[in-house]
DNA sequence: CGATTTTGACCTGCGC
DNA sequence: GCGCAGGTCAAAATCG
């Protein structure tokens, strides 16, 4: 009986892992693997329909046994038990070989992926070279463009014109840097491509990325003897003439824990009781390396005790530990993006960051966007918490809470305020549908608006909608619905893009922090193994674990993984565990922060 | 004993 | 110019 009821939902699991992960295969091969072989599954290391019906068959002779012996002689017992090993011998070879034929299928499908997308990007650059003689349209399609996922490569990326067309194809050059550096470029590391219009005279005139990287570093966060004397005077200018290099990512998160365990390690130098939140603001700095400059806010929400708001500022100037890349790296990205939304989707059309004088909004997921110019604005405090009160730095929040009303509330900021929010939000959902389009990762929440240019977003939503940007942007793009068949193709090809791995991998890390202990979801069904003090989460890759005690992770990622399982298994897991070759680290301080 | 946290004082910018 | 608020400093306290 238990057994039964064991076999039929396991084999229901594995029949709906069959269905999402071949959607993208031919047919015959759905037929093969779910034909006569009972429910086994795609893959080996899952738990099979013979181990099942050894289980039950073990079951059968061991309640058999129980029984008076009227059955068969010990012997002939015997010969079943070895003639069902070989049975299951014979079945778990074929399931090797089904996996292999699979992985082929598999193979062969991330080619074809990329001879399409070569062949998407010439049709680009056909068409950019067409509309180079509307400049204005094109300043403002192209900005699109620009406002991309960069993980902590540079916005300014060679391959990519300052006047925003696209070279070649940027996602091949970034596999290719990917390859050969074996990693992302990963830190606090915004760098912005802001066109001086104005002579800066501080700055180098061409504002190459290696010297506002150093600039950054070095003027913007001297240590700490250099700060009295240097950063009043440098940092006003630095602000009124190069927003970009204050560029601030909050990020929001439901957390019981003091900070968020970003894998960084931390000093704590000041706590402030802030205006309009009883909750004090705790003040950390970067101890990585002495000379960091990188410093990072935390103060929880006073609307929402429960959700822990920390804002990073500056630029690691050192190596990180691999377990605070993803955060780095994803921060990294959003103020990337928020600099490259200002400096590009003026509504002037103006490429210079300190041109802008008024605001653009873009609306993803329900949520509102806002470039605004930041010099200029007035300081601002949000109904939940002052720690965006910054008038001359643009900031961006990244909303990993599960609360839509906050999130809401965050998103209908008056446009003025120079806030920036990606709503991460899930979480009514256990799943992490994934929309990659142009630059943008999203596990966003329908409907996908196509006035969106530049996001990370983790929502809720359909499994419908998760690959309508990419296919909007990439395949079809004036078709809003698309067959089930097209997604689940399209899956294949979105999925198995390197750089789509890495992004993924990043912002999924920085989700769960470094305290995401390894969570290998074979479909959806999480095998991480984890203390029962730990959350599983839902995660599609191998995260480094920790043993510290402060960690956290949004709320979502609690969620149950069980739960999940009406989401399609997109088969990320196999894609995504090779991406980040993480290892275990321990972050050493990581502040308890506001007492 | 070194590293980290705490906490009151101080500095700076901004609005009135 | 004054007051307020955000941010930082640095000595004392605490921790491992």
């Amino acid at each position: 009986m238990e057994s039964t009821m064991r076999k039929s939902v396991l084999g229901g699991e594995v029949k709906e892992e069959n269905n999402a992960e071949d959607k993208g295969c031919e047919k015959d091969d759905v037929l093969q693997v779910g034909n006569g072989k009972g429910d086994h599954g795609y893959d080996s290391l899952k738990p099979s329909s013979v181990d099942q019906k050894n289980l039950s068959k073990k079951e059968q002779v061991s309640s058999s046994s129980a029984e008076p012996d009227t059955m068969a002689p010990s012997s002939t017992k015997k010969e079943l038990d070895d003639h069902q090993l070989e049975l299951a011998k014979a079945e778990m070879g074929e399931v090797i070989e089904e996996n292999q034929r699979l992985r082929m299928h598999l193979d062969r499908i991330l080619k074809d992926y990329r001879n399409l997308q070569m062949q998407y990007q010439d049709v680009v650059q056909q068409e950019a070279a067409k509309k180079s003689t509307s400049p204005v349209q094109d300043t403002e399609e192209e900005s699109a463009e620009l406002i991309s996922l960069s993980l902590g490569m540079s916005s300014s990326d060679p391959y990519i014109k300052k006047d925003g067309s696209c070279k070649i194809s940027r996602k091949e050059k970034l596999d290719e840097k990917l390859e050969k550096q074996g990693s992302l470029d990963l830190g606090l590391d915004c760098k912005f491509e802001v066109p001086p219009v104005e002579p800066s005279p501080i700055g180098s005139p061409d504002n190459s990325v290696e010297e506002m990287k150093e600039e950054t570093a070095g003027e913007n966060f001297p240590p700490h003897n250099m700060l009295k004397n240097t950063v009043r005077n440098g940092d006003d200018e630095l602000s009124q003439q190069n927003p970009a290099k204050r560029a601030r990512v909050s990020v929001r998160v439901r957390c019981d824990t003091p900070t968020m365990n970003d894998g960084c390690q931390w000093r704590k130098y000041g706590q402030k009781i802030a205006k309009g939140n009883p909750c004090p603001r705790a003040y950390y700095r970067c101890t990585v390396a002495p000379s960091c400059p990188v410093r990072k806010q935390v103060q929880r929400c006073a609307d929402d005790m429960s959700i822990l708001i920390t804002t990073y500022e500056g630029t690691h100037n050192h190596p990180l530990p691999v377990s605070a890349t993803a955060m780095a790296s994803t921060t990294s990205a959003a103020a990337s993006m928020l600099m490259t939304g200002s400096s590009t989707s003026g509504s002037s059309g103006a490429t210079s960051s300190s041109t802008l004088s008024t605001t653009n909004s873009v609306n993803l997921n329900g949520l509102n966007f806002h470039f605004s110019d930041n010099s200029r604005s007035k300081p601002f405090y949000l109904p939940n918490s002052s720690l965006l009160s910054s008038p001359s730095f643009p900031t961006i929040t990244l909303d990993l809470t599960s609360n839509s009303a906050s999130s809401a509330r965050l998103g209908n900021f008056p446009p003025r305020y120079s806030t920036t929010n990606l709503n991460f939000s899930s979480l009514e959902s256990n799943a992490l549908p994934i929309s990659w389009s142009n630059g943008v990762l999203s596990y966003g929440n329908p409907p996908y608006n196509k006035n969106q240019t530049g996001s990370l977003s983790f929502g809720s939503h359909p499994q419908e909608t998760l690959y309508q940007s990419y296919l909007q942007k990439n395949l079809n793009p004036t078709q809003q619905s698309l067959p089930p068949d097209t997604i689940a193709a399209a899956t294949k090809a979105i999925t198995s893009d390197p750089s789509f791995q890495s992004a993924l991998a990043a912002a999924l890390t920085s989700i769960i922090g470094s305290g995401g202990a390894t969570a290998i979801t074979a479909g959806n069904q999480t095998v991480g193994d984890k203390s029962s003090t730990e959350p599983n989460y839902p995660i599609l890759s191998s995260f480094p674990s920790t043993s510290n005690v402060n960690k956290c992770a949004p709320s979502f990622m609690n969620k149950s993984p069980s739960t999940s399982s009406s989401q399609p298994a997109s088969g990320l897991t196999m894609l995504l565990s090779n991406s980040f070759p993480y290892s275990t680290s321990k972050s050493k301080s990581n502040s308890p922060g506001d007492n």
